[in-house]
DNA sequence: TATAATTTGCAAGTGACTTGCAAATTATAA
DNA sequence: TTATAATTTGCAAGTCACTTGCAAATTATA
């Protein structure tokens, strides 16, 4: 592990939920090239320490999100207010996915699932 | 309703299936300029002919594919070997959407989901 | 320490849109 | 019908999130 690479898997262990290519870029502008960045990050998820999703928010366009892996699958709201995310735990879509695939014959071997609105934290300050 | 926009929204009504900018973009290339394609696109669905998601597929990248405009939320299924979509029926996880948003107090206002893997033809065709 | 393999920074390239602007269409008024 | 105003279009250039080529800098192995 390079010293990029540490960092960026650092900085992603701290966050505790998902981060944007671009916010690392940012984060380590004074250090490292966004190239180097992207590069780390493709290196990680490729190791298997990382995982990551595509989200299109309004404000942010879109891009892609790293999480540290895990071998659970998890699914995120994201708040389209502070652009934070909320954990909504495990992925209990399981047996709908697999009544779908029985359905129509369908060989599913991966969903991507996320919730967009205002978190909490918003509304209280709406 | 202009040429172009009518044009852009047969072809949508023909296809029975949601279809990315680019595929319009290309059907359409010795009528129309691409940025007249993406400008009707995003009048159609500002007149709620159209919804539109984003769904990204590691052969053709990141994409906003549209369909008809329905009041009842659908899902898809996305083939990655022949890239054509597969209607999943109406929403089904509107319980399990509002018991998440109940447990965390969110205030989800919308979800996206899609399913990824191999349709029955390509599976047939392996 | 010499040498080979890997990683990095920088600059240029890509792909999917988006935008400025003047010309062409279309709509409304006279 | 014709003058005038509003809208739409094509083209070229711009933006944004990456991606890639290449030579210099690091790091690993002999
Ligand atoms: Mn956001
Ligand atoms: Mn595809
Ligand atoms: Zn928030
Ligand atoms: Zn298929």
């Amino acid at each position: 592990m390079t010293k990029a690479r540490t960092h960026v898997l650092e900085a992603i262990t701290q966050a505790k939920e998902p981060v944007s290519a671009r916010q690392l870029c940012e984060k380590f502008q004074s250090d490292y090239d966004p190239a180097t960045v992207y590069r780390a990050l493709h290196y990680l998820e490729e190791k298997g320490r990382l995982d990551s999703f595509i989200l299109h928010c309004a404000e942010h366009g879109t891009e892609r999100y790293y999480v540290l892996h895990s071998e659970e699958h998890r699914h995120w709201f994201h708040c389209e207010r502070c652009h934070r995310f909320t954990d909504l735990g495990l992925c209990r879509f399981d047996d709908l996915v697999a009544q779908m695939s029985l359905e129509k014959g369908l060989a599913i071997t991966s969903h991507t699932f996320y919730a967009t609105g205002i978190c909490p934290e918003c509304r209280r300050k709406m």
